[in-house]
DNA sequence: TTCCGGGACC
DNA sequence: GGTCCCGGAA
């Protein structure tokens, strides 16, 4: 078992000791139809079944905490092909990094995971670490992508807590909805206490549960009919109550923010970038954005970033 | 046209 | 609890 934390609680003090049993009787009851559906409806992704590195498989989480698995299959191939390791990937351009990127989004994140692969590149021996405290000490990988890591590329018995996760097993073995925010006690014990006993099982566990989320017990319109534990579903049994609540969260809306203006000037520089220099006139740039005083700023933050690098104070392209 | 999810980091 | 981005759903 690798431990997440050293202050970690026992699950079942968080669950309590007769939940844990029960929901443990019920995971067991539920791994059979899980397990059978997801040999048939898992989807060929070229990450999956030991095809691919540890880092390939870094490099495909870090690209999905943000975009749906299907659409990063092209991203991820591309990427893979041009830098297959840590060590390629160290020393490319960062204007290709973020070139490379595309319409990911987030593209801070693909600056991280470069600075991570320098850091495995010159301290790991170009090797991805295999612990939980090594992974989350580097650039861009938190407990998710962590625990995803050691699960899926080194099929060590460790907890997977995402939100398809956490709203599948809050459904199954609790009957409510997860309703969002920062993962509960309660959820990460639940996780822990579900998860198979053999280091085997429970990654294919990890997985099965991920993709029953993403793909049949989703937010809005789960479909039920067609889930494969839907007679011991505690969610189902109850009537789904309040379906597709969620914690109301303080959303900025994106038309008009500076979060539009960057897209914008990183989406122009990086159609700019086949060019000699690439470089984009701060008169070009003003034409992408009416107002010029939240362009500067929003220039001046990309900057701060490394996103981008102002040349001569008076244009800006993709940084060397 | 608007709304919304997703994980890391602060 | 706010910020970072995008595309697809509503």
């Amino acid at each position: 078992m690798v431990t997440r934390t050293k202050k970690n609680a026992e699950p079942s003090d968080v669950v309590g000791v007769s939940r844990a049993a029960s929901a443990r009787r019920l995971a067991e009851q539920l791994r059979r139809p899980l397990f059978a559906w997801w040999d048939v409806h898992a989807r060929t992704l070229p990450w999956r079944d030991g095809r691919t590195s540890p880092w390939g498989v870094l490099v495909c989480e870090v690209m999905s905490q943000q975009t749906q698995m299907g659409r990063v299959v092209p991203y991820w191939t591309a990427w893979m092909e041009r830098w297959p390791d840590a060590a390629a990937l160290a020393a490319a351009p960062r204007a290709d990094v973020l070139e490379a990127w595309g319409r990911l989004g987030y593209p801070r994140r693909a600056l991280r995971l470069q600075e991570c692969a320098r850091v495995v590149a010159a301290e790991c021996h170009d090797e991805l670490p295999r612990d939980y405290a090594t992974l989350t000490a580097l650039p861009g990988i938190g407990d998710y992508t962590a625990s995803a890591v050691l699960s899926f590329a080194y099929g060590e018995r460790i907890a997977v807590v995402d939100t398809n996760i956490r709203r599948v097993l809050s459904r199954v073995f609790l009957g409510e909805e997860s309703l969002g925010g920062a993962a509960s006690a309660l959820e990460r014990a639940l996780a822990d206490v579900v998860l198979p006993s053999d280091a085997q099982a429970s990654a294919t566990w990890n997985q099965a549960v991920m993709e029953l989320g993403a793909l049949v017990c989703t937010a809005k319109q789960p479909a039920c009919d067609d889930c494969p534990l839907r007679e011991r579903c505690r969610f189902l049994a109850a009537g789904r109550p309040r379906l597709g609540e969620r914690r109301t969260r303080p959303r900025q809306r994106f038309a008009g923010t500076d979060r539009q203006v960057r897209g914008i000037v990183m989406q122009a520089l990086r159609e700019l970038s086949a060019d000699a220099h690439g470089v984009l006139s701060r008169e070009a740039a003003g034409r992408l954005w009416p107002d010029g005083v939240q362009l500067d700023r929003c220039i001046a933050s990309l900057d701060e970033d490394g996103l981008i690098e102002i040349v001569d104070g008076h244009g800006v392209r993709l940084p060397r």
